[in-house]
DNA sequence: CTAGGGTTAG
């Protein structure tokens, strides 16, 4: 017998299953010796080669390995799990299962087609590893989500003779960005880039600049992109979403009309990224013209770009238009839906958001299954209506639909509790949940103390996050504001003396100031989300897209030293 | 002689 046990495995799985019987036999077939002619491979679309490969079937004739890569290619890029498999079955008869070229395709391939078991059984297989297979793997299960078994093969590669290249690192530090809790990651790689002489590779310059921006490290951001000779349209969307991700919406604006004129082609990656600075400004006017832009260039079904406009409209309080361009979707899907009743909860609707979401569990008709993000929204919505026992239910109403909460939904739930002021229950839920309590979470529940005048769990929060965030001030002044109210003035004075003794200063948030028509505006920095959009940015709205790039002089946005 | 891996968006 030809096949080995891995086809085989694959062969009796399609055999077993009356839908995929005439797959199996196609395997069978090719396995006999059909094969294909690839005619003028070189410049079509992945999906003609793809005919061409099965009608080159029909012409009995042995595919050399050449034209086995090519075709598995092309299978990845079209996401043709069926016709992959096939080949790799025929691949394991002619016998080239040991051709580094070949697996490196296939193991590319399974994980495009979202099969990363079958990519890593390809991978393991394999006697001999070079710098492609390597990365292959890596990018595949970066690509698949999961970031961790990615850096833990990138870690057993360095143990390996086979040094990662630019390539690979491009993939490790992808999964390091999407990877929440290896931000420390950032600059060790960064150096190892460097070293290896890759800092002007664009792919990891993009790549670096999204992983820097996600933990804030906007100087390290703004380091790199001004380092760049060639600006292009990726490392550009790059730069936009690493602004408006942290709160600085106004460069990214800037930054984009900068890139409208000078004729970098606007993708709908762009347009997503510069729609959520609109919504983090609250400046509706530009959000207009951005809308206008989508509409113009045809993206206006595009899910991301569809998303991004709710967003907007709805952080500019226009929650009529959000579901204008909800109500205009073709084909509204899990994100979009969620995207809604996002925007109700966050417009202070959250019944609203509760009632579409009840409406969808219950008809049957609509293609709808609730997923992690879309608990969460849920569970602010009650959050916002004050809904504590609905919240609780809702939370354990994640089980039924198969999904193990994640440490957001357990933050809204410790929210939940604490801020109808159950602070024990919510105490007890950092101990019961499967994950470390992070800074966000014991920062909500320390003004929760706070509001209700709770000494001993208070002291106990921002102890945690005197560990978690020691340069931040803000713990030790909400601890020293609660046993000021309690009447403890010795521990108010020991809490000063700890700040000082640690040097936390006590102004940490930034200002800045942008100048309008000789008038001063000044705002925070760290957090715009009390700033009425009619206290400053009234003026910024007049302007039109046009005018703000000429104006952009201006506008000189300085952050000062407090 | 010909072949394989990469970045940005909820």
């Amino acid at each position: 017998m030809l096949y080995s046990n891995w086809s085989l495995n694959h062969f009796t799985a399609y055999t077993r299953n009356p839908q995929l019987r005439r797959t199996a036999l196609f395997i069978l077939g090719l396995s006999r010796g059909l094969s294909f002619t690839a005619h003028n491979v070189f410049d079509k679309s992945p999906q003609s080669h793809v005919t061409a490969f099965v009608q080159g079937n029909r012409l009995n004739k042995i595919p050399t390995k050449f034209e086995l890569c090519t075709i598995l290619n092309s299978c990845a890029k079209t996401q043709n799990f069926r016709l992959g498999s096939q080949i790799h079955a025929q691949i394991l008869d002619i016998g080239f299962d040991q051709n580094l070229y070949i697996n490196s395709s296939l193991v590319n391939m399974y994980a495009k087609c979202g099969a990363i078991v079958d990519a890593m059984k390809v991978f393991n297989g394999m006697e001999f590893h070079d710098q492609v297979s390597w990365t292959s793997i890596i990018s595949g299960l970066s690509q698949n989500g999961q970031g961790k078994e990615a850096i833990s093969l990138f870690k057993k590669m360095l143990r390996t003779q086979i040094i990662p290249n630019c390539f690979t690192y491009v993939s490790v530090i992808s999964s390091c960005t999407k990877q929440e809790s290896v931000s420390k990651c950032s600059e060790l790689l960064h150096a190892h880039v460097i070293k290896l002489g890759h800092e002007s590779n664009k792919f990891v310059i993009s790549s670096l600049i999204d992983n820097y921006s996600k933990c804030g490290k906007m100087d390290k951001v703004v380091m790199l992109f001004e380092a760049c000779i060639i600006k292009d349209s990726i490392l550009l969307n790059s730069m936009i979403s690493a602004y408006s991700h942290n709160l600085l919406g106004e460069e990214a604006l800037k930054l984009f009309i900068k890139m409208h004129k000078e004729n970098v082609s606007v993708s709908e990656h762009s347009l997503t990224s510069i729609l959520d600075a609109c919504g983090a400004l609250t400046v509706l006017q530009q959000g207009k013209q951005i809308h206008a832009l989508v509409t113009k260039t045809g993206s206006n079904q595009n899910t991301f770009i569809i998303g991004a406009l709710i967003n907007m409209y709805s952080k500019c309080g226009n929650i009529d238009e959000a579901s204008h361009v909800f109500d205009q979707t073709v084909h509204k899907n899990n994100i979009l839906w969620t995207s809604m009743m996002s925007a109700y909860a966050q417009s202070g609707r959250g019944l609203d958001a509760l009632k579409i979401f009840d409406h969808l569990v219950m008809e049957k008709e609509i293609d709808f299954t609730p997923d992690h993000v879309c608990f969460t929204v849920v569970l602010t919505a009650c959050n916002h209506s004050g809904l504590l026992e609905k919240g609780v239910d809702y939370f354990e109403k994640m089980r039924s639909y198969n999904l193990a909460p994640e440490i957001d939904q357990y933050a809204c739930l410790i929210d939940l509790y604490a801020r109808k002021g159950d602070l024990e229950s919510a105490r007890k839920v950092f101990d019961e949940m499967p994950f470390e309590g992070n800074a966000v979470m014991w920062s909500c529940f320390l003004s929760c103390c706070k509001e209700y005048g709770n000494v001993e769990l208070g002291r106990e929060a921002a102890y945690k996050l005197f560990e978690l965030e020691p340069c931040s001030p803000v713990p030790y002044l909400i601890l020293a504001d609660i046993c000021g109210a309690a009447g403890l003035w010795n521990e108010v004075g020991n809490i000063r003396k700890m700040m000082r003794e640690n040097g936390v200063r006590k102004c940490v948030v930034g200002w800045s100031w942008v100048e309008v028509d000789n008038e001063v505006h000044v705002f925070s920095v760290g957090d715009l989300s009390h700033v009425r959009s009619d206290d400053i940015y009234l003026e910024l709205e007049k302007l039109s897209l046009e005018m703000m790039s000429e104006c952009s002089k201006q506008y000189n946005i300085l952050i000062s030293e407090s």
